[in-house]
DNA sequence: CCTGCACGGTGACCCAGGTCACCGTTACAG
DNA sequence: CTGTAACGGTGACCTGGGTCACCGTGCAGG
């Protein structure tokens, strides 16, 4: 009989090695995160790698000086590259991690990692790949930052919004866009009705329209 | 006898087993670069992964409407993360690297990152250490772009400088810290003597001192 | 039915920092 | 010695976007 582990492991891993999910649904430990509630904040320790199995969660730099930037999202058979380099020593997290819908996550205690580095393949690729899309996300994030200006900005958000959430109808508000691009919401709201009046997008009360 | 090669290794990566340092200096193609040259641009494809032997590189990421930004420096024992992560297939470069003073690689053909990372736990440490570093210092420069206003990002900037060069006199022009940090000549000039004021560099013609 | 709250719209204002124009100084090449 | 280029200083100006104040509207809960 099949643990709800090893089930998710099969549904959202299926490039793990059959013995490596067996291993992994082991030592995993399942944990639940009810929408909007945070799993990680910046300054944790990190004593696991987070693995998602349902759900969908969001990942944010925090300032010192409060704000906050999103970096992106979190889904089912994704993992939070941080928590995969976070070593044997006690590391702290250097981010936030926030689920948007009810979620759940496989967490591996990170003394196992070298292993399953060394002894699956499925594990070293996996590894290596969510390596490679973090850091491409992370400097297309230094890009828009850095070059491009909030209109453009808020552009790239939407669609990504909409390639992400797969619908032309987000629901989002203001705020929480300003929040993601650290801005703040009267200036958003500007920009929005600028692109309606472009006829780029359509806005309605708590959700927005993409044309 | 030793190669060149071989001795590189020995001196700056005394942390790889012995063996590992054998099998790197067979494979290994070595390159000189003069300052000021680039070895790898924006949209080059990767082959192989890059260690350095000698000499300091500076690494920048360049935004497509000309302007770049610079993320981090490259140092003997060090190796550029991105180089790692490029697998198989094959990936474009999303940086551009420079050198500022004459310098001297290793270059490893990616085909063997797989199996070193299998066989060596040296090797695997060191991976793993480096994108843990480089990831910190991403997310560390995202912070800045986002969140501190210029005199403060200068004020890192010079700090970072001075700890990195190991000295108090910084020869570097205004315009080369306002290509770094992506602003202008003017502005820094003017942060500068605002610095200046508050006693806390003195300026001088081709360098500025720290006090 | 009210009342409060979340959401969104809008004008007025301000400021960091980007841009432009221009100048003085130093260094080096011819 | 002189021309030219790199470097740096400075004032004038502009603008994106952050901030403040305030309002309207729709909805949920008493």
């Amino acid at each position: 009989m099949k643990t709800e582990t090893s089930a998710y492991l099969d549904v959202h891993f299926p490039q793990f090695e059959p013995e490596l999910r067996e291993e992994l649904a082991e030592i995993a430990e399942i944990r639940n995160i009810p929408a909007g509630e945070t799993l990680m904040r910046t300054g944790q320790n990190i004593r696991s790698t987070v693995l998602v199995a349902e759900g969908r969660l969001k990942l944010y730099r925090e300032g010192h000086d409060e704000g906050e930037i999103f970096m992106y999202y979190l889904e089912p058979g994704n993992a939070c590259a941080l928590s995969m380099v976070c070593g044997q020593q006690q590391e702290t997290s250097g981010v936030m991690l926030k689920a948007i819908e009810d979620s759940t996550v496989i967490l591996i205690p990170v003394k196992y990692m070298e292993n399953f580095m060394q002894r699956y393949k499925g594990w070293y690729n996996f590894v290596v790949e969510t390596y490679r899309d973090r850091f491409e996300e992370l400097l297309t994030l230094i890009d828009h930052i850095a070059f491009r200006a909030m209109d453009e900005r808020l552009v790239h958000y939407l669609d990504h919004q909409r390639d992400k959430l797969r619908t032309n109808k987000l629901h989002i508000t203001h705020s929480e866009i300003a929040t993601d691009l650290h801005s703040s919401r009267e200036v958003i709201s500007r920009l929005l009705k600028k692109l309606e009046q472009q006829g780029r997008v359509k806005l309605h009360r708590q959700y927005i329209e993409m044309l």
